[in-house]
DNA sequence: TATAATTTCGCAATCGTTTCCGTATTTTAA
DNA sequence: TTAAAATACGGAAACGATTGCGAAATTATA
């Protein structure tokens, strides 16, 4: 790998010290307009490319943005880093991307590594087995830039993106309800999980308003393993006090349930209703019956992430990330899953 | 963000020089054991992180490895980077992830400033805009690390994975004959792509062999806007000479598809019959009826590509990337789009 | 015992930038 | 006309690691 032309080799080509050359390409008031054209000519005609890590090193800085999430087969997880390369790219930033399949373990080495300052600041949204966030809590005690989305460390003072999760999961419930539901099952990955907690005291207040009492065998918690999951969900499908409507708190797990159902003689709408969290707007559409979801927000909450990083990282001296809970709501789309018949 | 110690601070607590240091953290012959250990354990104590960027500089590489696809949320490139990740991650690699959003314009600046050496390689399947590969070759000629999957480069001379797109395009369309059908329509997203090309052909000799002749207006080639394909396949459905069988080559033509036939009054398959290349199995057997799918070994493919790519950068003095063609098949599952009634 | 070989470590250069100084030249102000 | 200020540039020190080379201390050999 040969690698190309150096500041030094430009330097001598024009006769010129690396310093100012160096000045000229950074566009410096100390350097003459003249200089200037020439050094950047001269610089195009070689095709000089700075070395990012001379740069880094001198600079403490990478120009380099770490996004840690729990998958990457998500239509919700590939629209936020969409959203946030959209809006890093723009400042010439760079995304290290990292998943850490739900594993607590993958993720404690991948942020231990980020440590080092390869990354300017990571944004992440924690596995559903972070439990322990001692390192998290280290990483930002140590000022280094950390933004959560989604899966959020409510303990760690810094900024966290969600949608409105309480309230969509409240909405999304009394919409069951109103279709004439009256037992309603709830799907989780773990009940440690930020959005777990929201969306489950959303769907526990929709009840106890609408005078509902939850049945605990039909709120199931899931795992990662899709086959298991599947079983799970027809169990509880066909247990005894069965449900007659359904909210999952997760893409994932509504895909699950029609699996399940699929191998059930239950019918959707007429038996069961049926209302989750959903990204893939395509695929809710194309589902039977099509799937009334509650759509996040996805792209918009990487773009406001991306925004936010770009404003700390790019200026001098900014404060630190706030303390603050950024929420920009969801949209419930109602399809024929829970259309009453 | 307070760097952590560094070498030399690390040295002075030792009361050894930063050379020694060096040399005993890694692992030098040079260096006693008794020595080492104190070293160790006193880095291990202070939390030493070496400074990756320093590193880089001195050492010319940088344990990054860029990605480059056209887009993210498919199934497909997901998988891909997964497979990708388990490998590299094993040998402490990171990875720059890039979308292209299928175009071409954005392929070439990321491009152009990979060149500076920020990677040390790239792994790469091109947008469907790509014609002019110029600043591919460019790359490949400068001796970086260049590897193709998927959507190759078939003149730049490098390693390439892909599938077996004729022969998989060759089983599906006679598989579509052997269920009947006679009039069989081909779904495509640039005549550029290199799969486009192989499994057209596959497409084109099935047909040969049973004796059918091709009808051109069957064969559409798609954009990347989903409504608007939806909408010339639905066209392309009704048309006169209507088809009993459709070919996708791409996941996101099958789903447009899936839409298109919803606007119409068609069944599948008793007046239509789908096989498409497809990744996303979960969704393939959710979808009504279930997709016949030609499944890519997507996660496999990207083991395999990070695999060569480890072995030619973490060992000294190793060849180029051969120019090879290799293929991992696929697997053809069949499904209810394709069961004759 | 004297010399050679081995072990173990330190000094200093290096990677390619940026930037703090210093300085020569030109322009402005008094 | 002279002093002060502004302009335009170069020298050299950083940033934090790795490594070639030299040297002291120890061990082996003659």
């Amino acid at each position: 790998m040969s690698t190309g032309v150096n500041l030094k080799e430009l330097a001598a080509e024009l006769k010129l010290s690396p310093s100012t050359v160096s000045r000229a390409l950074n566009d410096s008031y100390e350097i003459s307009e003249e200089t200037k054209k020439k050094v950047v000519s001269m610089a195009e005609k070689m095709n000089y490319q700075p070395n990012p890590f001379a740069r880094s090193l001198r600079e403490n800085k990478s120009k380099t943005i770490a996004v840690v999430m729990p998958e990457r087969m998500s239509s919700f997880f590939s629209k936020v880093i969409d959203g946030i390369e959209e809006v890093t790219q723009q400042h010439g930033y760079h995304l290290l991307v990292y998943s850490t399949h739900e594993d607590v373990e993958r993720e404690k080495k991948i942020v231990n590594l980020l440590m080092n300052g390869r990354a300017d600041a990571i944004v992440m949204s924690v596995s559903s087995q972070t439990s322990d966030i001692s390192h998290l809590a280290r990483l930002h005690e140590r000022g280094f830039p950390l933004i959560f989305f989604d899966r959020i460390c409510e303990s760690i003072p810094t900024t966290k993106f969600i949608t409105n999760d309480y309230e969509s999961a409240f909405e999304g419930t009394k919409h069951l309800i109103q279709q004439g539901c009256r037992r309603i099952a709830f799907l989780m990955l773990s009940k440690e999980l930020s959005i777990t907690k929201e969306r489950y005291r959303g769907y526990l207040d929709a009840l106890k308003a609408a005078g509902l009492s939850p049945t605990p065998s039909l709120q199931v918690t899931c795992a990662h393993e899709e086959e298991n999951n599947i079983e799970a969900i027809r169990k509880m499908l066909l247990s005894e006090d069965r449900p007659d409507g359904l909210v999952s708190s997760v893409e994932k797990l509504a895909l699950a349930t029609y699996h399940a159902v699929k191998r059930t003689d239950i019918k959707i709408p007429e038996d069961l209703k049926i209302i989750s969290f959903f990204s893939n707007l395509s695929i809710a559409g194309l589902l039977t019956p099509s799937l009334t979801t509650i759509t996040q927000p996805a792209f918009t909450i990487g773009e406001e992430c991306a925004k936010l990083l770009m404003k700390k990282l790019t200026k001098p001296r900014q404060p630190d990330l706030p303390n603050q809970l950024i929420s920009i709501p969801s949209k419930i789309i109602i399809r024929s899953s829970t259309i009453a018949v």
